[in-house]
DNA sequence: TAGCTTGGACGGAACGTTCATTCCGAATAA
DNA sequence: TTATTCGGAATGAACGTTCCGTCCAAGCTA
């Protein structure tokens, strides 16, 4: 509990990405994580209320991460389009160095406490305050560069490709190389911007 | 083992559909879905040898209707745009009909099985006999309506958006109507289709 | 200093529960 | 009657969680 994690909380928290990601929540053993982190399972107890309470706070660690990696970069004097595709390269570039942040975010959202997490940011997205990076592009006002559609749909429009691909790299299906993602990232771009023709 | 189903076989089929469809593969127990099809624990090893098949044989079912409902009313003499518009709105109207379905394609394709599977039909799309209706269109190669992407980009750019609104709306953070269908397909044709500006 | 006490960290055996699967007697059909 | 289908109690394995004995470092005593 206390505000520095030990050694040991770290090191379960690591196995525990790990194997879950290889494996599931459901096909991962306390007793397997327990040994991955060279720690006995009841010490896991010590840390962590139960399983739940672990996979939550992994969560919060990798959600983080993620919300970090996304902006790096990011200049506001660039052009709408270009701190579009910036974003997105961010994004895919985070997803596709650390597959087992990916594998378990999506595993996480897939799950019965996922849905009420995305709920929340929907929520939080909604309220000007602390928008995600994405929502303050799409709903700039200043300029009309972007298609005038419901944010689900700006929304569907840039994530699901991405992500679509994304999961086909991971299950060993394509090599995922930077002028694929580019090629992406511009069709992307081409689905939700103003047509000028 | 017969060709012809039994009313007990469907029975099961049918309940491991929503059972499985509202709780996961793991989180329904054999006890439940034997009790939700009015059949004794027992009688679901008459049928299938085990859980596993029972999921493999409700995926073949399902993926068959699927496959059916998408191609249905299409007509090769229209415009390309047309015929993609159609397959968009055909997918969506099943899935959004057919929750069950949906949800049970989403777990199916996310465990380690499905990902087997996915492979196995990408391989079949790299051959011609047998393409899926998609493939037909984006190698119909006579046009150059289309830009000419890997296979694996057109793919996550046309399912992405859709599949991803669609879990949405599953989840209820959305209400899924006709207009946003449209809105999601027209966009998803505007970042497949050559420019022209 | 040296010996003793104490309390928290730790590990892993043991517990109780849940599940997939099996088995066998009952029910049904022929 | 006999053969086949059925159902649900019984089985055994796997799991999350708990419990308790051990260990160790810091504090106390003399």
């Amino acid at each position: 509990m206390s505000p520095i994690k030990t050694t040991k909380q770290k090191a379960i928290l690591t196995a525990a990405l790990e194997l879950f990601a290889e494996q599931g929540f459901h096909a991962s053993p306390m007793a397997q994580l327990a040994d991955r982190a060279h720690v006995g399972v009841g010490s896991i107890y010590r840390y962590f209320k139960d399983k739940n309470e672990l996979i939550e706070t992994l969560y919060e660690e990798v959600d983080e991460a993620l919300q970090i990696a996304i902006i790096q970069g990011i200049d506001p004097s660039l052009s709408t389009q270009q701190q579009f595709l910036h974003l997105i390269i961010n994004l895919t570039h985070f997803l596709k160095d650390h597959p087992h942040e990916f594998k378990f975010l999506e595993q996480y959202y897939h799950s019965p406490y996922g849905i009420d997490k995305k709920r929340e940011k929907l929520l939080l997205d909604n309220t000007t305050e602390r928008q995600s990076p994405f929502a303050k592009l799409f709903f700039d006002g200043s300029s009309n560069e972007i298609k005038s559609l419901p944010g689900q749909v700006l929304h569907a429009l840039t994530f699901g490709p991405i992500l679509f691909l994304i999961r086909d790299a991971m299950a060993g299906l394509i090599e995922l190389n930077d002028a694929l993602i580019i090629q992406v990232a511009d069709g992307c771009w081409d689905a939700i911007r103003n047509r000028t023709d």
